[in-house]
DNA sequence: CCACCACAG
DNA sequence: CCTGTGGTG
């Protein structure tokens, strides 16, 4: 009992120290200050992060821009006045002629973005700069990683042509949206990845799209090289349930997987009928980073780093399915007015062929 | 799982291969004879030329011989009293008599061992039992890892017989060891490693043993996981070496690697000439870990954890070298007076077949 | 959210 | 000479 004891405050020790660094990380603040607040409201994340951005009413600007946008869906006008484009409508939303869906049953799209909602600098024009591009291209189905409450008011307002399934209610978690006039949803849930140290879990919907069944994933699996472990250990889950999902649907993962090519190396590489969707387009060489602090200056980062963590899977149904990928481009990539980027992930958006 | 297998049946395909060449050079057969009479004998290369050159005789005793030579890790009591042993006095110094080196010219062993010099806790003492473990395996080369200068006086007062070459003259180094009754020195040279930021060096010898004409190696590879990139550069340079060695050579490295498996990997496994003497003989798990904090107490880790740093590898001469390895062990697994272990890393000895 | 380094356990 | 964590550029 001394022992369990001993275990027991480990246990707590350690959870504290996790949610530390969980307040750390969302306020862009350190732990200490983590510490303070979340001592001083029981350990509950929320109301320390709530006591955190709505301080007496004076603080740094930052704080106080946050806060006009964290009551989550306080109402209407706490939420973004964004200039009217309202995205889903084709004919007024799409700038460039070329860029715009395909509005036929012939063609599928998916986008798959880490819109960065821990870094709260800019964070409402950056959201705006998100929807824009969802107006712009106006894709089938989109997969938002590291999306924080106040997006979705934001998201709700701006791309009401979508219905959105978040992965969670706080903290920052994944959503996917699917565009209602396209897609049907038939029924979705999350699967919790139980040793995940930064509450990351996977959610999955099963929609039909022009009578064709399809079960999408996403998810932003475990982030950073030192968590290469567990981050093995959630794609692995992700990879067999692609496989244990009915084999007359197909099934489309996608999300920030922060993964290294030598990582999936060391699984074996990739189940037989699972493809990694960039490769099996040739590895395009255009959009083959899509985390890059060279051209992307979000993280203000002394160094030079190149990633391709955001990454497609793909299952195909069994009798031949009759969606095929068919291109890929990065998005997201034109400095907004405060002269950021949307986020410091570029958005992945891919087109799929729908044969019937 | 199905992978694995597959690597092993590839394993198994290129050592049969090896072993049936080695037969018909030996025998001036050809291949197919050595298979059959190896297929018939085990794999057993001394059991499959016995029979070849001494038909329908009866075969027991070689088993035994080949068995009974090297319990390395003989049982308590077997570790020395080093008060006085010189070394290679072979009448003396060996306890058990099963563990003696064979002193015909048969056999050829080998031991590699980092002996810590870094560590100048109980360095005189645990300098003193590595000479133990020398005196009592007697073995034909020595590599040392770790040696600091004052390891030389003392090898050189109490290992007399043998001639030794260090790696470097100050820091710590490497050095190689061979016995002057068994051993020629034809010729010997370091290749210094440009970006160590260790001083660490690759030191070989030529040296000939019983007529076979060798090209001896050793090195400590850059420690630390976060060295990784610097460590597979180094042992590239030393498989290139290797490889570039005379094909009438053969060629042998030994040495403290700080390889983990999926380094390896990523190299995509060993040039095919060239094998993991460990993985050679079978993956003999008792002599698996050479590094282990659990059962090596030496570091006062609060850590478990075990790895095989140190390794041999082997490149056959191209005629059907006639030095075939036979058995690994460790050795250094005693506790000396002072309650701990002569080096955290435990010895490699490995024995060889020389057959002519 | 990079590589590299330092330090504690 | 391990694993973590945390700081720096
Ligand atoms: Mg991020
Ligand atoms: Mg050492």
């Amino acid at each position: 009992e001394e022992e369990e004891d001993e275990e027991e405050e480990l246990h707590l020790a350690k959870r504290r120290r996790v949610l530390c660094s969980e307040f750390a990380a969302i306020t862009s603040s350190d732990e200490a200050a983590g510490h303070t607040f979340l001592a001083g409201n029981d350990w509950n994340l929320q109301r320390a992060l709530n006591a955190y951005f709505e301080p007496p009413v004076e603080k740094k600007e930052e704080a106080a821009a946050a806060s006009g946008v964290l009551p989550a869906c306080a109402g209407p006008g706490s939420c973004i006045d964004l200039t009217g484009d309202l995205i889903g409508d084709a004919t007024t939303s799409n700038a460039g002629a070329d860029s715009r869906q395909q509005e036929d049953d012939s063609s599928f799209s998916l986008l798959t973005w880490n819109i960065d909602g821990l870094d709260l600098g800019n964070l409402k024009e950056r959201a705006r700069g998100v929807c824009s591009y969802l107006a712009l291209y106006s894709p089938d189905v989109v997969f938002l990683q590291e999306v924080i409450p106040p997006h979705l008011c934001l998201l709700q307002a701006k791309a009401s042509s979508y219905t959105i399934i978040p992965g969670n209610i706080d903290g920052y978690f994944t959503a996917i949206m699917l565009k209602k006039s396209r897609v049907k949803l038939l029924k979705h849930e999350t699967i919790p990845f139980p040793t995940t140290s930064m509450m990351r879990n996977l959610l999955i919907v099963h929609v039909s799209v022009s009578g064709n069944e399809l079960c999408l994933m996403t998810s932003h699996l475990e982030s950073t090289k030192n968590h290469s472990k567990e981050r093995l250990k959630q794609l692995q889950m992700v990879l067999n349930k692609m496989q244990k999902e009915s084999e007359s649907t197909t099934v489309i993962f996608g999300g920030d997987t922060n993964l290294r090519d030598s990582e999936v190396t060391k699984l074996g590489s990739l189940p037989n009928n699972i493809m990694d969707v960039w490769e099996f387009l040739g590895k395009p060489q255009h959009c083959r980073y899509t985390w890059d602090t060279h051209s992307n200056t979000n993280l203000d980062a002394g160094y030079k780093c190149k990633m391709r963590f955001d990454r497609i899977y793909f299952r195909p149904a069994a009798e031949g399915g009759h969606i095929i990928p068919r291109s890929m481009d990065l998005i997201g990539l034109e400095k907004l007015d405060c002269g950021r980027f949307p986020s410091d992930h570029w958005g992945l958006l891919c087109s799929f062929d729908v044969i019937l």
